[in-house]
DNA sequence: GTCATGACTGACAACGTTGTCAATTTGCGA
DNA sequence: TCGCAAATTGACAACGTTGTCAGTCATGAC
């Protein structure tokens, strides 16, 4: 028993090799009634190709490389998600490398996995996407690839991508805390090394500008993206002479830090401060109050990275394109209490 | 320039093909100057084996599967990056596969990818790791594999796995429990269909045994590893003529569900409610309080198991291996307050 | 009836590697 | 120095697939 080869297939539908591969490969010219009794065949044998044999025979390769570094579980698995729908639909294989984007050797790093694993090109998760000497290396070694990043418009810079417009949306999330009422509005930052972080605090700023609402540079203050960051900054915020009445974290994990440091003093949520994070994760959900959030479609956006590049590799044009967030309001948002 | 072969680097350090494959694969009985020549030219070409037609030669394969179809982000991405360290070490490839543990062809869609992919091996998380009638149709293809299980001991039932210990593991949170001076203690399963569900039952059940604490069936829930089912039980639980004074949930989840639910009854946990979780997910040391939970160690487990599927492969002799998981104490618990 | 045309099919080589087996070299005792 | 086993090396086929190119077969125009 063991696994019927294209050989056993041929046999059995008395053609020769080739015919079944073009059958398998839907290629034309291949007569109606000769395809059925191909098809019969595969059919009774259980045949499928066997992918090793396909990539080295043929130049093109049937797998992709998903490459990240980012500690978020909740991003990861949706972005894995979204790319392996794209994988098994397009019959391809996903092969996933997670990594350190501030390894001295990357480059060699990816090219090595491509070439040893014959992937058929990369995408590139933040903060990989953003790091324009490793894309021009990628380049250089002729690696296909799809970058997710962070932007308002398509950049435009020869690198195909899936943009997501961070700032647009941490102005939505401001502004929404702005017409609540809210006037001290405390911001904190996300990761240096990541494009969405500034994107997301020009967001803020720009809605602050708009709608008249005094800057205050105590209370913006850095980050890394992280639970830990969202606590400590809360706590610095919520100590100051004049605390905020919002605090609006760059993503959910440093809102859950918020809404812990908030706890720990006494305050309540959302009636004392309000909170909101980024992301739309399953935390901002399960979170007590749930957080108001913007939502970021992770899943269709990594789908469509990952659709992209195989589009790109079998020749296609390939356009660029931009997902919008979505404001979610949620539990931890309200106007701020009237002063006493 | 592109890809070095190995005839590259054979031309080079003027051996055949056949030397060199020796050399990359640690054969014997090369002679220690050829080898350095052979080791120089790889070095100087860059060359690396191509895994396609490495598995394609040889009846090895090069890369090992892991099956899972398990909501949590946590515990996924634990497990991947147990796997993966393995893979790494060995030399060997990753492919994911997320799957439906109750589709109906589950045996033949792994066949499948084992034969598409030229997998060495799998690895199964659990529940499909407990499906006794999935194991015996993927040893009936041949197909090497490696479980991760819950069992308080080798179950010797002729599949390699590794096995953790959730009976002893809730035995132990259990016991904290009742020392802590708690008599009525909720318990909220976690999903039916995985194995560690009634295992974590037996424990906390043996404990109240032994300690000589009351069984009570209105303290026992059902419910789905999932945040809602902590939430909604604990609702039902606080809402008993006498309500408990602790709520063990079968994983993290649940038990964030019940610091939602004790919350929103305006409980202050730990002083009106002690909350105890279980997996010691990132989510039992973000929530607010931290939650007393048994840390797994899943990525050690996930890399044992990937080790011992390699190891299986190489013919080596296989031992099951246990894993006891340890008891974490935090903030979600305390002793109850004393009746007024 | 012949011939050109286009649709369809098949023989064979090749992808980059490893297994088999035979050839060559080396080391060592006699 | 010779002979023989052991160590080392190489030639060649094979893994399962697809690309190239040549061959066969109907079809329709003359």
């Amino acid at each position: 028993m063991g696994t019927a080869t294209i050989r056993d297939v041929a046999r059995q539908a008395k053609v020769s090799l080739k015919t079944v591969s073009r059958v398998i490969n839907r290629e034309s010219s291949v007569r109606e009634e000769t395809r059925e009794r191909v098809l019969r065949a595969i059919e009774q044998l259980d045949y499928r190709p066997d992918l090793s044999a396909r990539s080295l025979r043929s130049a093109k390769a049937y797998a992709i490389g998903l490459v990240y570094d980012n500690p978020n579980p909740y991003y990861i698995i949706a972005v894995q998600q979204g790319a392996l729908a794209a994988c098994r639909e397009m019959g391809f294989g996903l092969q996933i490398h997670p990594c350190d984007s501030r390894g001295p050797k990357l480059a060699e790093e990816l090219r090595d996995l491509v070439h040893r694993s014959r992937l058929a090109g990369l995408v590139l998760a933040p903060p990989m996407s953003e790091r324009m000497a490793l894309l021009r290396e990628l380049a250089a070694y002729n690696i296909p690839l799809v970058r997710v990043i962070s932007a308002a418009e398509d950049p435009h810079d020869g690198f195909p991508c899936v943009f997501v417009d961070d700032r647009d949306a941490a102005y939505a999330i401001t502004a929404y805390l702005i017409q609540l009422g809210h006037l001290r509005i405390g911001f904190l930052w996300g990761g240096k090394q990541h494009r969405s972080s500034p994107e997301r605090y020009k967001g803020y700023e720009k809605a602050l500008q708009d709608y008249g609402v005094p800057m205050s540079d105590e209370l913006v203050l850095e980050g890394d993206y992280s639970f830990d960051d969202g606590f400590r900054g809360a706590r610095r915020l919520l100590g100051l002479a004049e605390p905020p009445t919002a605090i609006f974290g760059s993503n959910d994990e440093i809102a859950a830090g918020v809404l812990a440091a908030a706890r720990a003093a006494g305050l309540h949520v959302p009636y004392d401060l309000s909170v909101a994070g980024f992301e739309d994760s399953p935390f901002s959900r399960h979170s007590w109050p749930s957080l108001t959030t913007s939502r970021q479609r992770t899943e269709q956006i990594a789908e469509h990275a990952a659709r992209l590049l195989i589009a790109q590799i079998h020749g296609g044009d390939v356009e660029n394109e931009g997902f919008s967030p979505e404001l979610v309001v949620r539990g931890s948002t309200a106007p701020p209490r009237p002063k006493a």
